[in-house]
DNA sequence: GATGAATGAGTATTCATTCAT
DNA sequence: GATGAATGAATACTCATTCAT
């Protein structure tokens, strides 16, 4: 790789750390584009050679913490482990990531309830597919309740991202015997 | 209550739920005051004699939404009911006012979830009290896996509000069936 | 008239005032709101309380100049009075309008060759009327030569700002000599 | 000339090119020079090798049409020609050129009618020394009524540009019949 | 209580110009 | 000559809050 492309990289990369942390900690709109840049060590006028605006810049953002959110739950996924298997390690995985990178799920949690942003969905379509298949087998296979996967990810997972907050507010201690316990309890309450 | 009085809480009325109208739909920080009270049908100056500033009418809302939501989860919670009773009616009636009132969902979502604002929990202890009780006694009677209240409350309930979104986004229909099925699956999460 | 209403005119004529002087002596472009703002004695934010932007702002002024420049113009128009006399008057009213306000002249000038600008000539229409009465006629009764009154009105009366221009450069004197020339010459152009 | 300086003019016209083209549509300072340099096919930069900023470009374009106009209008100029042969000439030309190249002589108005762009009227002296001649010789062969040169210039071609102007509007269809009237009307409003 | 005109600090974005490569 | 990434000052517009009436 050129040092021409390194740099490049190096900027990209920088705005768009400084965008997750500054708005995991102030929000969206409490985020000048000028302490964007700032932050990043560049200059304003920079931003805007790489992001077409404030918008972008923050889809640009989602979109990747979204796909690396979901790579990272899929890290060792493989279709040999047994389903049992495959479960626990997305939510050992998912809980590990949140706990190791708080600011990316709580820039998540913000983007997801924000009414006004432009959603992006669509992108994640082949990358969620492994989920999907997931609980489509289970269903299948009768180990499951029969719901839609979409509704089984809701009931196993959707627990994460509180226990989560709860922790980091220092109200619970979510350490591996209490992920232990959690990724128990998603397994029963779809478990047919 | 004299006329003058209804007019004063009226007022103060309208402005709150222009606000939640209005947030729910634009988010906090697109919503201008001026919106809330050309929307509300009053004043600018009137808005800051009901409330010091916009960070009050805000929390102030949080407030009365959130107690009104507790207060709507413990509808027909009676200690003399089972405890599976108990349960069952928190969650549904979770689901419906969720489902009956989705902008004061969307407005606790994207409170809950933003980062700059101040945080008022304190005010809800008392409220609350009877979720700690019916899962503390769970516990006790072995009925429930032995965890902290908190934690139980996170894996029982927070599949609610994502299933809800969805519905709302009509990627899924959240009908009595599937909220029998949902609350069967969360008494199953928490069941010892 | 009220205070309220002498204080609310003051502040949009005080704007628009200090707008023209600005635009017709550094150009549209190089006009900031802010500094129309100080200029007028008032605060940027209630520039936007009168106008909804800079856009509507100069289209406002320029409506006003232009329809007070045909009312300058028009200003001891009679139908009463001889084709002859009519035309002198009003081409004698044009020349001493333009000479007296320069900057009225030159915004015009500035505002009808941007090409950016979006045009409001319908507003005039009844305005103009009597120009148009005045070329028909003359047509009609074989004093000007055929040709449609728009064609005449150019023919005529074009030939007055470049001569003020000239006049405000300091390079010719357009003196009340001066101008009975140009208008008899004008006159000339289009007599039959 | 060597393959490296027809490249140099190559691209130093397809910048003046590119500029004519947008400032003509979307005014001075709606055009950046990124834009200019977009559209010319070359870097950003590279323009500032050709001229010193968009100053200097602008007022190299000014003087380059500004020439090319009045030459066009002198095109068959001779002083063999008859007075009105030669008055005739110019104004036909004039008109012709000026639909021909509807652009050029909207920059030419855009550029004249600016506050701030510094002029540059000197360099045209020698080039405009012949409608100084004509008008000259008009008035002391006593044709033409007794005023000076420059004020015989604006009584006499001033309708152009107006003409031109409503005739890309779509107002009136300024053909040769038009033209001829027209140019009629310009001989004698001057005509003594 | 009630109004809404007024303020002015704050913010996203643009763009002429520079300069390392 | 040539590129285009980088800079940062400039600018239109917003909006929470105040206050004279």
């Amino acid at each position: 790789m050129s040092a021409k492309n390194e740099k490049v990289i190096d900027k990209r990369t920088a705005i768009l750390g400084a965008t997750l942390d500054l708005i995991s900690e102030r929000g969206f709109h409490n985020t000048p584009m000028s302490l964007i840049a700032k932050t990043a060590g560049v200059s304003t006028g920079i931003v805007y050679h790489y992001f077409s605006g404030k918008e972008e810049l923050i889809n640009e953002l989602y979109k990747e913490i979204k796909l690396e959110t979901i790579q990272a739950m899929l890290a060792d996924y493989s279709e040999d482990m047994s389903l049992n298997q495959r479960f626990f390690d997305i939510w050992h995985n998912y809980a590990r990531y949140s706990l190791n990178f708080p600011t990316k799920g709580m820039f998540l949690e913000q983007f997801e309830n924000s009414p006004y942003v432009y959603h992006v969905e669509d992108d994640f379509m082949q990358a969620i597919a492994p989920f999907f298949n997931l609980f489509q087998q289970g269903v299948e296979e009768g180990i499951f309740i029969p719901l839609s996967p979409i509704v089984l990810f809701d009931l196993s997972f959707s627990s994460v991202a509180p226990l989560v907050k709860r922790h980091l507010a220092g109200i619970i201690s979510f350490d591996d015997k209490l992920i232990q316990a959690a990724v128990n309890a998603s397994w029963n309450a779809i478990k047919n």
